[in-house]
DNA sequence: CAATAGATGATAATTCTTCTCAAATAACAA
DNA sequence: TTGTTATTTGAGAAGAATTATCATCTATTG
């Protein structure tokens, strides 16, 4: 880790208005490694090679943390549970970032229309397969526009 | 319920080579009558309003069944855990609907473009104040093509 | 109607996440 | 620095969501 490194790391803290301590800057650090979509406990192997006394709560609560603060970003913004739904019309979500709730949109309601080359099913960069497309609009309901949250 | 439900969903049942059990049919009407994105939970509380004995467990396995046979949908195809990504340039999301493996394709790279009236944040039907789109294309990724899953 | 493949119900087990709280650490003012 | 206060950490218990197990029951098929 770079001078500038722990200088970027402080500022950020400065910013976000949150504490400097070391778990945070090297969990904070190790995330900054990783590629793809780690999970918690992902995080948690990688950050224990240089502090094998961590707690996983420690890596949750921090992961939270960051996210909130905008610093990272969490892949699904849904419920932490399976959701069924039956409207088999052509339509897209609404997804509130503070309650999760979610309301369908209608696909000419959303103004919005995706334009692609071709029909699906078709190819996409490394060989996926794409059968269809889901968009979610995240924002927030106006329950919680209302109560300000 | 009808003749004409009781039908249908004979027929249904026939065309995806599932047997037909009370229990399936009463959990097949009872969620058409839904709307929105139900919970396991919310669906065992409407069901056991007719079938007092039915298991959660059953009603787990008939929606998973009814989501593999294309009856109903899954509202979030990932991962069933928390997973954060670092990656802040714009991009969106390739999601296995086999295993669930999430890859990133950048904006361009993807040939779809989102045309909209204006600049996020914009307000939405329901008054809902959207902030940033998230596209999913839901398909197959190469490996579980090649496994022929 | 009998044989059998598949479904159900009850509950244990598992997985993922949050909570609790005492001890440790950071922030701030003097 | 140094003391005071607020925050964070670690360990494990607790909780929520989902899956597995298996004996019993039911649907399907001939």
């Amino acid at each position: 880790m770079t001078q500038a490194d722990t200088r970027g790391f402080r500022d950020l803290c400065g910013r976000t208005g949150i504490a400097v301590t070391h778990q945070r800057q090297v969990l904070y650090e190790v995330m900054q490694g990783m590629e793809g979509h780690p999970s918690p406990e992902e995080v948690y192997a990688r950050v224990r090679k240089r502090i094998p006394s961590i707690s996983l709560a420690t890596v949750y609560k921090n992961l939270h943390l960051f996210i909130e603060c905008g610093i990272f970003r969490e892949v699904s913004f849904h419920h932490g549970s399976l959701r069924v739904e039956m409207n088999d019309r052509p339509h897209h979500h609404l997804v509130c970032t503070t309650c999760r709730a979610i309301a369908d949109v209608e696909e000419e309601e959303l103004g919005a229309v995706i334009h692609r080359s071709g029909q699906t099913p078709e190819k996409l960069p490394g060989g996926f397969l794409a059968e269809r497309f889901a968009i979610d609009i995240l924002g927030r309901c106006v329950a919680c526009q209302a109560r300000n949250q």
